[in-house]
DNA sequence: GCTAGTTTCAAACAAGTGTTTGACAGCTCC
DNA sequence: GGAGCTGTCAAACACTTGTTTGAAACTAGC
């Protein structure tokens, strides 16, 4: 994990953040992120070393203290005395992130869709440095959903907190494709706390099934 | 929409169609599908006029006779006396593409893989000859659960239905970052009948919701 | 003031992209 | 036979990509 210091390599992350947000990982050059930071084109490969680590970068500053606050709800759950909802322990699922999108600041509503990218068009596998953060978070929703949902296999909870992945994933970009088909009745213009509590309810009954 | 005649067209669909799907749009070039398809670089833009349009040939060939038999079941549901239930209106929508998967055919399992893509990179939209039948379809969807889930709004159900499109789309790719974070617990080695039922349980809860 | 290290920059690099071209073959039909 | 298609092909085109280079500019530290 390359260390930020200077105030070029700060610049590069926050151009990078927005550029692969909104037009996607391959669809974005380095000059587009050089230029949108106003450096040199061999700036990335100076500070990161390359345009895959430069990904890795910008996924690194956000996922990790997300994902911390997600196994902190979760343990609070699990370790309580009460058996945790279904409701709950979706919510410590997609709470964490989803509140980052509703605050005010930019760069946050940014990396969500940066999120989303990665999870619909992630290649190349998540970096080595945040894997295990995101490995022990799913272990503990998983334990969550089953808990809260008696009979539920083990491979039964990480397909369905495989699908509360994509489902928030999907609604953290804005979908041109289904603005199409669903002729202009579904545009981005909810609130994004109706997008969560509509993901919640998603997810909530899907789990229950 | 292009008309296939010659056997070159019909091997580079055919080839393009394994490609994508594989790979994805913009990780596959013109030359590794020609090559392919024993064919000249040229031979696309020949027969096709460009990659683009090469792409939405591939979704025309088989999404059309999807949609046409999704709108049938759905018809036959919402025209008979009673009330469809929930399952009955998500079936009708996941089982026409499914059932393609489940078919013994190795092209139409690509085709599934092919539409997963479109759903979850499909930077250009959909072709103009196709999307009049997914509107079509969608709205029929829609009245379905309108139908059979009391209270929900158009918006509601669209985004629903999109959430739907989604958890297929997710389920007929198999996911190597997935496979990462749940430490080989959620690996393709599924029976598609299993997934299919898997996929439907958790949009019928989620619906239902 | 000078040196050593870090950071920037224009330019070039090698490789890959989608597309176009113009010649060549195969074929039919008058 | 030759004109008119259609289909194929190697080659080139114009362009973009990520990356490297080597010389400048800058910034301490002594």
């Amino acid at each position: 994990m390359v260390q930020v210091t200077t105030e070029t390599q700060e610049r590069l992350l926050e151009a990078a953040e927005a550029l692969f947000a909104e037009k996607g990982f391959e669809a974005v050059s380095l000059r587009d992120i050089t230029a949108q930071a106003g450096a040199n084109v061999a700036a990335v490969n100076y500070h990161f070393g390359g345009k895959e680590n430069l990904i890795n970068a910008v996924m690194g500053r956000h996922a990790m203290p997300i994902n911390a606050e997600r196994i902190q709800l979760l343990d609070a759950l699990l370790s309580r005395k009460k058996k945790p909802t279904v409701r709950e322990v979706v919510s410590a699922f997609l709470r964490p992130m989803m509140t980052r999108i509703l605050a005010e600041e930019r760069s946050q509503r940014l990396f969500a869709k940066f999120m989303g990218r990665m999870m619909s068009e992630g290649s190349c596998g998540l970096p080595e440095e945040v894997l295990p953060h995101f490995q022990e978070m799913a272990r503990k929703v998983v334990a969550g959903f089953r808990a809260a949902v008696p009979g539920l296999s083990e491979e039964q909870a990480y397909f369905r907190l495989k699908c509360c992945f994509v489902v928030m994933a999907d609604a953290l970009m804005r979908d041109e494709v289904f603005e199409q088909i669903s002729e202009g009745r579904l545009t981005d213009k909810w609130q994004w706390e109706r997008v969560f509590e509509e993901v919640l309810n998603f997810c909530e009954g899907g789990l229950k099934a």
